[in-house]
DNA sequence: TGTGTGACAAAGC
DNA sequence: AGCTTTGCCACAC
């Protein structure tokens, strides 16, 4: 039984030759609800490394397997879209087909209702450090 | 080895 | 509202 940041159902085959701070990235990418969306840095907390939503973002550019980590779930902070390896419109394209809209400036319709941040994983201690 | 860059964020002004 | 600085991880020069 591997670890969920090992674990190539998680994060996908083409993952696994990631770096391990990118497949626990990945792993906790997968968790998010489908019709919800996390922030780079909500998921870099959930990591366990406050202020790492910049190394989030660089995992979420180099995912080799979107079915696995819906990276397009993953938004900044103030509601906006953020980026997409491919292109903002596409992200847009797949969140409009969980049902999420998005305002013409990039902002997400009732972003607080749609925001998920309750991620069971764990961190380490650096955590209890904050 | 050092520096800069990137799908970001929070704090300071 | 905008800009600057600092912090984070990995990689390309």
């Amino acid at each position: 039984m591997a670890e969920p940041q090992n674990d190539p159902k998680i994060i996908g085959e083409a993952n696994l030759n990631q770096p391990p701070f990118y497949r626990r990235i990945y792993a906790i990418v997968h968790d998010i609800p489908k019709g919800r969306v996390s922030t780079y840095g909500a998921v870099a907390l959930a990591a366990g490394k406050r202020g790492g939503a910049r190394a989030v973002g660089n995992a979420m550019n180099r995912n080799q397997d979107t079915a696995c980590v819906p990276c397009h779930r993953v938004v900044k902070s103030d509601g906006n879209v953020g980026g997409y390896y491919s292109g903002t419109a596409e992200k847009i394209k797949r969140l409009n087909d969980e049902g999420l809209k998005i305002k013409k400036n990039g902002q997400i319709t009732d972003f607080d209702s749609v925001l998920f941040t309750d991620f069971n994983v764990i961190s380490e201690r650096e955590i209890s450090d904050l």
